[in-house]
RNA sequence: GCGACUGUAGCUCAGCGGUAGAGCCCUCGGUUGUGGUCCGAGUUGUCGCGGGUUCGAACCCCGUCAGUCGCCCCA
């Protein structure tokens, strides 16, 4: 055994958590959850790896994708190379496709699970974080109402969170349909079509004029770049998607989708979810609505909820069409803003609810089996370790957050007594048999 | 991948050329069946790493690694 000691430090981007943050985040993964399943979703949960090739049957991916290998690994070994999934629609895509006879469509999942990618780590960016999905994906056909039970199932998540409730978000969505269709109107070059698209994709950040230098600035041999530049602008800021005249068919299908879910959506709360053209949302695999989800008082922070309509992701892996639709808490992002803003209630270190203390060395074992009977009872019961001073006991109970403490009954005969600690000024509750204390009571 | 800034005790930081410090935390005591306050005592360091300048470097210089924040990209 070696003496040396690694001294400990965190890995940039890779969280973890103590106790008492811990205990919350596993509220918010059971909230999520039950809220998941009240739509009828079900869960999947599929490897951490995939093969880099199933990742990557999409074309070019420009996420930083983490590959593994073997340390033992022998040189000229054929395996196929696997990698760490970036994201949960991709794997979900394969899995549809490999499960596809077994399926009842449309296809309802949820997957809560870790994803990986090796950006740089910055506040908000983690290179392994959490994920929350949920999708549908359909046989030939998947009805536009998904694309609006999307964002109402996040926004009934989100704004209940517990820590969440003074948090001012929005939903935003656009239908990449409408935009494309705009600019492949202009008949520019592809290059040139991404570029639009990449400066849009700021407008919030650099604001209106800046967007306006840049555009002009690109666009500038073309002699009509001035109209063009102010008809961009206008159709990325407009409010009213009824008066926006489509240029082509593929706009007018993208307008349609967008005010259906718009329509869809008006039992939620004024400015909860707007249509925002604005919106591109990276280059890879989405074809019509898309979302993303921001702090109002802090937009740059991004996106903590994103997703959309991809017509045909799974039918990289089979020969069927299979559209779906889905979108994703980013819950690592969110959850670690909660916490650095102070949100949340970490009060308690321990999910125990009242510690039994041992008085005396004579009591230990008539503590023990109380301590026994409670958890029957469905409590969750920490018994202290030793006989030691009650102000010690005490204290650990206060450190660690446990809102009750027990006293078994110091004489025959004598009473159980129940102590609040949160509450000091509550007297003591006695009880013959600690049965008569019902959780939550 | 590019740029700026920062690395000193478990944590937050002071010291900026002359023997390494404070507060918090932690441990014990004041308090042998009822905590949080207060008081006293105590433990804690390759000053990120390597090289250079100097009689002497935590401090100045070079390199390197790590972290934070921007850009890019995204949850």
């Amino acid at each position: 055994m070696s003496n040396k000691i690694y001294k400990p430090k965190s890995i940039s981007g890779f969280p973890e958590w103590l106790p008492e943050v811990r205990l919350v985040e596993q509220q918010w993964f059971d909230h999520i959850r039950r809220v998941f399943e009240s739509y009828g979703y079900c869960n999947i949960e599929t490897p951490s790896v995939e093969e880099l090739d199933v990742l990557r049957a999409k074309g070019e991916v420009d996420k930083e994708i983490y590959v593994i290998d073997r340390l033992h690994k022998e040189e000229g070994d054929k395996e196929g190379r696997l990698a760490l999934h970036f994201d949960q629609t991709v794997p979900f895509a394969r899995y549809t496709a490999q499960h596809f006879n077994d399926l009842v469509f449309p296809f309802k999942r949820y997957q809560m699970q870790r994803v990986w990618r090796g950006e740089r780590p910055q506040a908000g960016r983690f290179r392994e974080f959490y994920q929350c999905d949920i999708d549908v994906i359909n046989v030939d056909n998947l009805p536009i109402s998904f694309d609006a039970e999307m964002p109402a199932v996040m926004w009934e998540i989100l704004t209940a969170l517990p820590g969440m409730q003074d948090e001012k978000i929005q939903i935003r969505i656009s239908n990449r349909k409408v935009l494309l269709g705009y600019i492949e109107s202009l008949n520019v070059s592809e290059n040139i079509a991404a570029q639009i698209l990449a400066i849009i994709d700021k407008i919030e950040k650099i604001g209106a004029i800046e967007t306006s230098k840049q555009l002009n600035e690109l666009l500038k041999n073309n002699p009509l770049h001035a109209l063009m530049v102010d008809n961009i602008l206008s159709l990325t800021q407009t409010n009213d998607l009824k008066s926006v005249q489509p240029e082509n068919e593929q706009m007018k299908e993208g307008l349609h989708e967008l005010i259906t879910v718009m329509d869809r959506l008006k039992h939620l709360p004024e400015g909860a979810v707007v249509a925002d053209l604005s919106i591109v949302r990276g280059l890879d695999y989405y074809t019509g609505t898309v979302y993303e989800t921001v702090f109002l008082d802090d937009p740059n922070y991004g996106s903590i909820c994103s997703g959309g309509r991809y017509d045909d992701l799974a039918g990289s892996y089979i020969n069927k069409h299979l559209p779906g639709v889905g979108i994703s808490i980013g819950f690592s992002r969110l959850f670690a803003r909660m916490v650095d803003k102070q949100k949340l209630d970490l009060k308690a270190k321990t999910p125990a609810q009242v510690l039994v203390v041992i008085p005396s060395e004579e009591q230990q074992v008539a503590a023990a089996e109380t301590a026994q009977i409670l958890r029957k009872n469905g409590h969750k019961v920490e018994l202290y370790h030793a006989a030691q001073k009650l102000g010690k006991q005490l204290g650990y109970a206060e450190k660690k957050g446990i809102p009750f403490v027990w006293f078994v009954p110091s004489e025959k005969d004598g009473m159980h007594q129940l102590k609040d600690m949160y509450n000091r000024d509550i007297p003591n509750k006695d009880f013959k048999d600690p049965s008569e204390w019902k959780a939550n009571a």
